[in-house]
DNA sequence: GGGCAGGTTTGATCTGCATCAAGGCCCGTT
DNA sequence: AACGGGCCTTGATGCAGATCAAACCTGCCC
């Protein structure tokens, strides 16, 4: 919904998204310690692709071809078991990289969770040059770095967390990404877009759908949220919410 | 306490250490793609330093002067709840690499899990390196990559996967590791050595020491695993070990 | 309107792992 | 040899979250 009105914007700036220079995440994505030169050399590689909600972008196993950045929308990484047991590794936004310079097929599936829309490099290019340009391989190796962190940090919430506070996680996580967000200053009760599916929340969590909506449920019934739909809340203290979440007062940051 | 006296030893001698063209880890490690030019660079910024098993060898917070590869023995990432719940988020085996490039203080804990030697770099000397050497540039992000491809792994393992299979896929974990280390063709029954403690293991898998220990001994008790003591095992097949793990038969790597 | 499908909530029951509690084994110290 | 402290194993019991099952809500199509 955030990414549908955002891109109905761009259109009626009539900013062109084919522009590197005009991108919405230049600054952050794989380009953004590129020079001008660098960029003009990317921006004759790159190619636009969108996607519906609910469409594949790559299986597990796949030869990769690509390799991408997202430029608007969520997409999601997860694997499956034999057996359907999901989980939710990663989820896409806006400047992550989606691929892996130096191996042939995916490790995981990449889903749209939205409508969503990549810049695209095919990969044996891109791969050489990123031996070139260590501009662009810097940079990878930064944002590694912080995904590689942020997965750590999602290990300590599946090993040792109760089903509450994971809940009280993910929440305190959507609402803190939405108030930064959203510029003027900090109305409360603060509105939040759930934006995913309980089963979704469930393969991201660890958990079954039956125990997010219990425990959504359960943090309503306390009023740490206040539900207006079932895809929207109200958060009318985030403080609390965090707490819940388990937390130490230090703020173990999510992101 | 002692590795400080060998260090006043080695120096007052003048020796070095070892010479990284015998160093066990030469082809793994974040040096693995170095010319000797450049290899003779890293000799002369290297030290050494021994830690003995239950050292602490960075705190969360603290400021980081050193990165460094492990040589011999285990080191292990984790973080600590304010009550006391503790998640391991990272193994460091042999040519591992410790320590963020690029960032100022630890993240997580890293301690010694055995007797531990580490080959050290002074952080800011070794970042200006790297960015004038690019054969150790790409080798950190190839490791990188692959960390955290088993970082989203172990997601699915804590998420996701039951007792005994979190179990059997630790233990099938340390037994690539191992055999992949000796060349010399797949002896079967597989030794391998299990490295760390019970209370380790059950950080490292989101579980109690009680239910590792349960689930070591069925799966010794199924004839998945032989314990030649408690801190060693042999694996006679470990296509059965795999499978107890829960990993699709077209192989789910881990590595 | 009625019917139907997908997502969500709620209730009842079950179970895998945690928790609580002993006891065993190994090794170093006295 | 006796003792004590780590570490590991095993047994008994409890409980959080899974599973099974039903009902509800909302939007959509006929």
């Amino acid at each position: 919904m955030i990414q549908i009105k955002m891109e109905v914007v761009l259109l009626a700036k009539g900013i062109k998204p084919e522009d590197c220079g005009d991108c919405p995440i230049r600054h952050r994505a794989v380009c953004a310690y590129c020079e001008s030169a660098e960029l003009d050399t990317l921006e004759r590689m790159k190619s636009y692709k969108t996607y519906e909600p609910g469409d594949p972008i790559l299986w597990a196993g796949d030869p990769m071809r690509f390799v991408a950045s997202v430029i608007s929308g969520a997409a999601v990484l997860s694997q499956t078991m034999e057996d359907g047991r999901r989980q939710m590794v990663g989820l896409l936004l806006p400047s992550d990289f989606i691929g892996r310079p130096g191996r042939e097929t995916a490790n995981f599936d990449v889903t749209a969770a939205t409508k969503l829309t990549l810049c695209r490099f095919e990969r044996l290019p891109f791969e050489k040059l990123l031996k070139t340009t260590p501009s662009i391989s810097r940079r990878l190796l930064d944002m590694t770095l912080d995904e590689l962190d942020s997965a750590r940090q999602w290990m300590l919430l599946l090993g040792r967390k109760t089903a509450r506070e994971k809940l009280a996680s993910l929440l305190a996580f959507l609402a803190q990404r939405q108030t930064q967000m959203s510029p003027e200053g900090e109305r409360n009760p603060v509105p939040v877009d759930l934006y995913i599916s309980r089963e979704a929340m469930a393969d991201y969590l660890g958990l079954t759908i039956e125990t997010v909506s219990r425990q959504i449920s359960a943090l309503r019934k306390d009023g740490v949220i206040e539900l207006t739909d079932s895809r929207h809340m109200l958060v009318p203290d985030l403080a609390l919410l965090l707490d819940e979440a388990g937390y130490d007062s230090d703020g173990g940051m999510m992101d």
